[in-house]
DNA sequence: GTCTATACTTCGATAGAC
DNA sequence: GTCTATCGAAGTATAGAC
């Protein structure tokens, strides 16, 4: 017989604290801190309260993706939303939490599958959003978005962002500092003070 | 007592098949794929044997890391000694297999201290190559390089071919024909036909 | 509805057999 | 010099106590 298990108590403050406390590990530590075990330790809790409110890794994960997406939802609005949102948007995906969060996604989204469908969703909704808002830049400054369409432009910056971040705690930091100067230039161009 | 062990056997083919069988897990699964278990299971191994060529699971990874960037250092040289090196760079850091390993190995960075050592020193090592070369062709075609440093161009280079790696497996494609396509144009100015 | 005791599997690593 | 038997810790997950 199956235990009466708190899948559905969604606004369970012990299922919220979980949550949290797996969003945190994924920032500071990466992919491989998550373990029921740490996720508990790391919250305070037992780690076998991670399966009454789970049924399995994969789910609190999922959870954590949909938590974390809609902070970052939060602050991406505000971005595009900015007198210069290019800008924000540079200083958003600059932002190391962020990008080492994410990236442990993609590391466990080659796990698991249905982590992997939230996030094939969610990553082309935050394209899109942003190809939007980089087109007004571009129609602003008179670029042709054909030269230079406004989701190359995206892509263009979400990767730099995420390379500079994989390679800080690695010690790299060859040519940081010359490509951030481009970027500034660049911005310069695109939304002039 | 310490058992007698062959962590000095580096020519036993038994060890380079570990080597090899774990280089291929983190190409096709990715870091979570490596323990002493599916490693050996991988070569037809008992799982034993890799903590008797190996003290521990850092120093095999260190070992496939060299074993790896001693692979890609061929294809690098050739690549940036062809009579289009750029486009050369950009076929090799496009091709799948390397940049999954690569991310794999960013990822395990995170635990290993012993890897990132070697990584770090590997990085900046191919951003220099890379630089001088692009030094070169920028020169050929008289862009200044104050305003498009060689070393930014690499880094960007690399960015935007991992980032391509990374949403591919996750099913996102948005923006990636465009970029793609800004990119040949950039080869065709950079190195023209 | 909430949490705990426990089962079973896989992990890295070592001692010891040949 | 090469490989195996085995250990203790940590992994996910479930059955059952309150």
């Amino acid at each position: 017989m199956v235990a009466n298990r708190g899948y559905a108590s969604t606004d369970s403050r012990t299922r919220q604290q979980l949550i949290e406390a797996a969003s945190q590990l994924l920032e500071e530590e990466g992919a491989h801190a998550i373990s029921a075990r740490r996720v508990a330790a790391r919250a305070d809790l037992k780690p076998q309260l991670v399966h009454y409110y789970f049924r399995t890794m994969e789910d609190l994960l999922v959870a954590v993706f949909r938590y974390a997406t809609e902070e970052y939802m939060k602050l991406h609005d505000a971005a595009l939303a900015s007198a210069q949102p290019l800008r924000a948007l540079w200083e958003l995906n600059s932002n190391m939490p962020n990008v080492r969060r994410n990236m442990a996604f993609v590391a466990l989204g080659a796990i698991h599958e249905n982590l992997r469908i939230e996030m094939k969703a969610s990553g082309e909704n935050f394209r899109a959003l942003q190809e939007q808002q980089i087109a007004k830049v571009l129609a602003d400054v008179g670029i042709d978005p054909d030269a230079f369409p406004p989701a190359s432009i995206a892509m263009t910056m979400s990767a730099i962002a995420r390379t500079l971040a994989m390679e800080g705690p690695i010690g790299i930091d060859a040519g940081h500092k010359e490509l951030r100067a481009v970027i500034e230039r660049f911005l310069d161009r695109l939304e002039p003070l």
